[in-house]
DNA sequence: GTTAACATACCAACTAGTCTGTATGTTAAA
DNA sequence: TTTAACATACAGACTAGTTGGTATGTTAAC
């Protein structure tokens, strides 16, 4: 039978590879995952991996951007994008990381971009500038709500949406390292409430202790 | 001769294989770092390395422990400590950060810590545990400028100091991470901006423009 | 002559990638 | 409708190079 239904589509065993490469990758890192440890997880042999992908620098490739698309869709599909008033829907998107990320027991598997960024971005510089993308286009999509919620709120605040955006993605990024060190979300889960606090600040929601 | 010349000081030797090996793992990590790399760099042969490390984790362990002392010292000596008003001291050591991460131009070479930590948390347990100590060892120093600033300042202001703390360490790893992806140090000192930004917010320095 | 501080040669395990084989389908000429 | 030619999707053995680590010197201080 075939495997590939349709052209865009792909192979069941293609998939399984990726699905596979980035669980391992996502905890271990690029260099500690084996071609062989992939193989093994999807229960296929070397020559069906080589045969999809043209070296393991290629599969990494195509997982970061899976792994993106795949949060991306995430993001699109969740609850808080049906939210009108674009400052709820700001924090409605806080709401919802919060929620993926699970309870404090829990830990986060982390992302894989962020996990592959450091470690191969000077030994690696073509998957260097995927990951790039990858976070720009994330900052991107937030950002827009970040504009919309100050046009609409606050017009005059003295922020700039997209350097927000980029706060945001380096907070949680550095608070999903802090999680994989400590095997707690403890932190992660209390920095994006001060980043909430923060965005309440800067939108004039919160009243300013005053100085005594 | 004798290298050695006092107990407690490291040899010459050992202090160049340390240094380097330090060099290496910050700039690709700690698996992409071979040993045979190190001692080319520090023009030791594998004798003299396996001489003063029991394995290649054990060099790391002592890099991560060098790292993190010669940062705390360069802390414990930078001029902001002088500054006596307590939160006049946290700004200063805000601006020390921004002048040793250098200008926009110039990449940082990044934490040790930081580059550790994500690719070695799963894989070598006892070193997760060093770069946690590490990092609450940070966070410790930095909560201890920000309680007092606060019992100074606006002891009543709703915020917890070593929660700050952390999430001033989790800003800093995760802008690190953009600017190595990024090869360019824009958004981590503008994520510095915006975290003195949200101090000045905690502590009622700055006027919050009110809803239109 | 014992020990610290290395140097050199070496090894066993591992790792990315290759090569050849093969089962299964597809296409199109006869 | 048979068949030859070809393509796809793997399997599995193999290889060349790398890697962490070891075993065995050698040298010089004490």
């Amino acid at each position: 039978m075939l495997n590939r239904t349709d052209k865009s589509e792909l192979s069941e065993t293609k998939r399984k590879l990726l699905d596979e490469g980035i669980k391992l990758m996502r905890l271990k890192g690029y260099n500690a995952t084996t071609v062989d440890d992939i193989c093994a997880a999807a229960g296929v042999t070397k020559g069906g991996f080589f045969h999809y992908f043209k070296s393991k620098e290629d599969i990494a490739r195509e997982a970061i951007v899976r792994f993106g698309e795949g949060r991306s869709e995430e993001i699109i599909d969740a609850p808080f994008r049906k939210i009108k008033d674009p400052l709820d829907r700001v924090f409605g998107r806080l709401d919802f990381i919060k929620d993926s990320v699970g309870g404090a027991s829990r830990l986060t598997k982390g992302c894989l971009i962020g996990m592959l960024a450091q470690e191969i971005s000077t030994t690696h510089p073509s998957l260097r500038g995927i990951c790039q993308d990858a976070f720009l286009r994330m900052a991107e999509d937030f950002a827009k709500d970040l504009a919309a919620a100050k046009a609409a709120e606050a017009p005059k605040a003295q922020f700039d949406p997209k350097s927000l955006a980029l706060l945001y993605i380096s907070i949680f990024q550095g608070s999903t390292m802090m999680a994989k060190v400590s095997e707690s979300n403890d932190v992660l889960l209390g920095n994006i409430e001060q980043f909430r606090q923060y965005l309440k600040l800067l939108f004039g929601l919160t009243a300013v202790k005053s100085r005594n």
